[in-house]
DNA sequence: CTCTTAACCTGGACGC
DNA sequence: TGCGTCCAGGTTAAGA
């Protein structure tokens, strides 16, 4: 579910909630979500102030004195902060206590989720390795051109590697793609400096309007107030194959690339 | 290295 | 109503 505007939104809407706080706890439903969770969730957090609440790519850092809790949602997870004592529902996996008599709580129906733990001065293996964040300086159409030479995966699947850039997803891509003018199946190689630059600057502009609206709720996307994300009203390809391009009228396609749903506008894109 | 494919898991939508 | 099939916002591991 999540790219990098929902991770933003998750963590906009807890840090009020958890900076400050103490951890009083921490309940563990389940051992494992796509990994075990790390045992010092429940060992070694429990009696440390929550120091900030940082995002790196689509991975959320909730920083402590010791280390901080790595988390990701994967495609289905969401945190909530609720009062102490609200009844959990299936799937609710793990419960932060917290000082301010709420809970941190961790849903994850399809558990491609983790709940990992990165010792302070560290780097989590997971985060070694990372390209840039995309509303960076550092990222740039130069730095996807020269990161593309010579490469032959489609651009789409070249835009969610994440080692070349963090954060883009299915869903981002396809818009961003959209937008630059570039067909998602080209070659990533085969695209001109040029048009890098338009692709990049269309990832960001994309990625700043999209966290602005809180996200894009599809199905269950929620912030951790429990409001959904408003993005989904100015998608204009994902989610639209078959129907009618936006700028100029023409059916859109669809095709698999790189084992994603891939859609776009045949005449505007190239 | 780069690229492709299978796998992880649940639930909702759809066809019969 | 029930059952089988396919698909979904992500990522890693294994193999070519």
């Amino acid at each position: 579910m999540p790219e990098l505007p929902e991770v933003e939104t998750t963590r906009r809407g807890l840090a009020p909630h958890l900076v400050g706080r103490c951890v009083r706890g921490a309940t563990l439903r389940r051992a494992d979500l796509r990994w075990p969770i790390a045992p010092q969730i429940a060992a070694e957090l429990p009696g440390q102030t929550i120091e900030s609440v940082s995002r790196r790519a689509k991975y959320l850092l909730l920083e402590a004195q010791t280390g901080a809790a790595l988390l990701h949602l994967g495609m289905s997870g969401s945190l909530r902060v609720l009062p102490e004592g609200t009844p959990h529902g299936k799937h609710d996996h793990v419960d932060v206590l917290l000082d301010s008599d709420h809970v941190l709580r961790f849903n994850d129906p399809r558990r491609f989720g983790c709940l990992l733990w990165q010792a302070h001065g560290a780097v989590h293996p997971l985060l070694a390795g990372l390209g840039p964040e995309p509303l960076d300086e550092a990222f740039d159409g130069d730095h996807l051109w020269r990161a593309s030479r010579g490469r032959t995966a489609p651009v789409k699947t070249f835009l969610m590697d994440q080692s070349v850039v963090v954060g883009v997803g299915n869903i981002y891509a396809a818009e961003a793609l959209f937008r630059a003018g570039i067909a998602p199946g080209r070659a990533a190689g085969r695209v001109s400096r040029e048009r890098y630059a338009a692709l990049a600057a269309a990832v960001k502009d994309i990625l700043a309007r999209a966290i602005a609206r809180g996200g894009t709720t599809l199905r269950d996307f929620i912030a951790p107030d429990g409001a959904p994300g408003y993005f989904v009203q100015e998608l204009s390809v994902y989610g639209r194959a078959g129907q009618a391009c936006k700028a100029c009228g023409t059916a859109l396609r669809a095709r698999m690339l790189g084992q994603r749903a891939s859609v776009w506008c045949p005449r505007c894109q190239h």
